[in-house]
This record gives structure tokens, sequence and C-alpha cells, in this order.
DNA sequence: TGTACATCAGTGAACGCGCGTTCACTGATGTAC
DNA sequence: TGTACATCAGTGAACGCGCGTTCACTGATGTAC
């Protein structure tokens, strides 16, 4: 007996079967984006979720952890490619704005990856406590997490070597940077029914204090 | 058959019955401190760490929520206490240095509040990721934690008054100066096995850039 | 062109486990008479 | 001073549930001869 709402879900084609893992992983995804933690995750609930068996998951993935840190690195992936069309978007806009033919500003680059960060936070709030806070960090190696920090590194470099901010230690003011917009973030997202003040004009107030940005 | 580690346990005495409330709550912040994870604690564990029944919690807890409830609540009132401290002792010392007989001095007391929150979250860790980052915020009233934030923002307000800081919206300096405390907590304590730069330095270059401290 | 067979994609029943919670109970201790 | 009784502090068995994981299996589809 199928409820009205549920698919009758074929089983995919010969040489079709790594759709299915696709489908695993945007379905765990989507689940730990709305529970905001790693440890409440079923694979049941998974298989639920697409209709499929239980004992299909382990068609794709070793066991549940296996599972969940395929999640975790695809949310890492879509976070990168976000920071990163941000940023150069940002500064090809402000380079035509100001005449000069798509030239770099690592001002604007360096504002629309913080800005990024904090609005895919908000629209990922479950995937962003799981990716940052989660207590798989102690369990499971996650130092692919190193590039957004590398990212974030090198355009605070460039801002230096531009002369749009006192030159000093990249790498410690970018941490410090870092440091204020994931903690913002995470108490927003934590608390989201508390009155916060505008997000864009506090990491403003990051860039312009920690950084130096003129 | 009882293993060499255990206690025989006697019943408390009549009119004593509050002391085992008061043990559940001690088992249960410990359990949480090394979980770091309200979801993953159960009743039975805390039962367990005790040598009692499972049941006989809910001789002093409606339920598993309102135990984790109490704990945390215990856990923020620890906090509380340490930052409190922390702040009086700073000031008297300070005061005392300059000759001054136990005068005021909000720039030693809110630097020591902000040391003495990161120090207490590195031996917290846990606790302080169940305080400041649980899912449980979404369920239950939390605002006790308001207590935490209004006294940096008083510490930050009396900095301005005494001119020395620069006048501003004392609540939303304090916001900053919490938010780059608290992620920079949050990162060191999420990855304890990171390099990480030393924390008291990192405090001094909030207060110096975001509050303006001289 | 037909057929046996291997492979692929996925299923369903079953396992043992720990969980939160309920219920009826036990047995020591203090108190009223 | 003795005894019946109420109260207090706590227990043990049992419930139904969802979980991760294992196992033997099914049935469609492509391929070799």
């Amino acid at each position: 007996m199928l409820s009205f709402m549920e698919q009758v879900r074929g089983r995919n084609r010969r040489g079709q079967g790594e759709r299915l893992r696709a489908e695993i992983i945007e379905a765990t995804m989507r689940l730990l984006d709305e529970l905001g933690d790693d440890e409440a995750l079923s694979l049941r609930a998974v298989a639920r979720e697409l209709g499929i068996a239980a004992t299909s998951v382990y068609l794709h993935f070793d066991d549940r952890d296996t599972l969940v840190l395929a999640a975790i690195r695809q949310a890492h992936e879509s976070l990168l490619a976000a920071a990163k069309a941000a940023g150069e978007a940002a500064a090809k806009a402000a380079g035509e704005a100001a005449g000069e033919a798509a030239a770099e500003n690592p001002a604007a680059t360096l504002r629309a990856r913080a800005l990024i960060l904090g609005q895919w936070a908000q629209e990922h709030a479950g995937l962003y406590k799981v990716l940052h806070e989660s207590t798989l960090h102690q369990r499971a190696d996650m130092s692919f997490k190193e590039e957004l920090a590398a990212g974030t590194t090198a355009a605070v470099q460039r801002c230096m070597d531009a002369g749009l901010a006192p030159a000093g230690d990249a790498a410690l003011i970018a941490l410090d940077l870092r440091a204020a917009v994931h903690g913002t973030v995470s108490m927003r997202v934590t608390e989201p029914n508390r009155p916060w003040p505008p997000l864009d004009e506090q990491i403003d107030r990051f860039l312009t204090k920690l950084v130096g940005l003129y």
C-alpha cells in the first residue's frame, strides 16, 4: 500500500548505479541541514527520505560514518565554490565600476568572501553547524577544510600587497577575521530567534577594525 | 557481583533525598563535558555513572530534557560566577598596583572577563559546546544566557564611561567582542589538535581593535 | 536468431542493542498514640 | 516503652521503538556463443 505522496521508484538502468549514490548524498545533506547535528542523523532516515531499502545505502557507503563524511565533504565543496564565485564576481564588478578592465580588487574580493560565508550559513544553518561545530571533528580527518581558511589568508595577503590594508601577518589577521565572522554566524545560527543587528554591517566592522581595510 | 571499582551505595538518610539530585546534575555535567553534544547524552548513562537505577532519575527530573536543561543551567551559573570573580579580582589587583585603594579598573575587568571565558571554555570544552552551540537552543528556552551577555555589555560601557575606550554603542561593540571571542574559542574547542596561536594575544587584539581599548 | 549465463541494482527479514519511560514494589526510618 | 503506620528514597522488570548492520535473495538487463 502506497500513500499518494510516494513515487513508485524504478531501479536505475545498468551502468547508472552511481545515480543513487548522488541522491543518497543529497538526501543526507538535506537531513543534516534540518537536524544541525551529525549524531542525530540516521541511515534509515536517509533511506526513508528516498523511498529505498536501508540496506541499499550499503551499496555505496561502508557505514553510517562514511556516508556522513561524504555529505559534509560535499557541503564544504559547495561553500568553497560559493566563496570563490562571489570573490571573483565582486572583483570584476568593482574593477569595471572603476573603469579598470576587470582588474583585481582584493578588498572587494575579501569583503564578498566574508559576506557570502555569512549568507551561506544562514541559508544552510544546519549544514553550517555540522561542518564547523560537529563533534565528528574529533573522530574523523576533516583537514580538507583547510582550503577554506587558505582562501581567506590569500585574500588578506592580496589586500596587504595592494596597500589596501596595513602590512602584517596575513595568516594571523585572517584567523582573527575568520574567528569573528564564524563567531557571529555561529551565534545567529544557534539562536536564530534573537534580534540580531545587521550581519553585513557587523562584517564591515570586522573588515575595518581587524584587517584595517581602509 | 560487583566489580572492585563499584562502591556499595547506601540510600540517603531521610530528608537528604535532594543530595541525589545534586549528584545527578554533577554526573550529567561530567558526561556532557565528555560528549560535547546534548543529543548524545542518555539518562541511562547518567544512572550508570552513579551506580543507581535509571528510574531513580525520575525522582528528581520529569524527563531527559529537563535533566539536560538543569545541567546546562548549572554550567551557565558556573561560567557566570567565574567571569564575575575574575573581573573583580583583576580590577582589585590593577587598582592596588596603581596605588589606588581597590579602585575600579574597567579595562582590566573587561580583559579578565574575556580571558576567563576562553580559559573556562578550554577547561570545559564539551560543556562549552553544549552551552553555546547545542541544538537544544531551538527546543528550549535558554534566555538565562542573556545574563552573560549583559555582563560584557556593562563592562564595555564602563570602559567607555571611564574614557578608556572611544564612546559608542556599548551593546553593539560588546556583541562584536563576544562574537570574536566565541568564534575563536569555538574553533579551538571543535578542533583542539590544530596548531592555534596563543589565545590571550588574540583576545588582546580583539580588545584593542574591536573595543578600542588603549 | 535463440538461449544460457554473468552481472548489476536493489530488496526484505532478521539480529542484537540501548534507549526513555511506566509500573508495581521494597525496605528503612521517623512519628503518633 | 512498645507498636502500628505513614513517608521517604530508591529498585527491578518490562514495554515498545528505532537504530546499524548482516545475510541470503530477486529480477531485470546485457553479453557470449
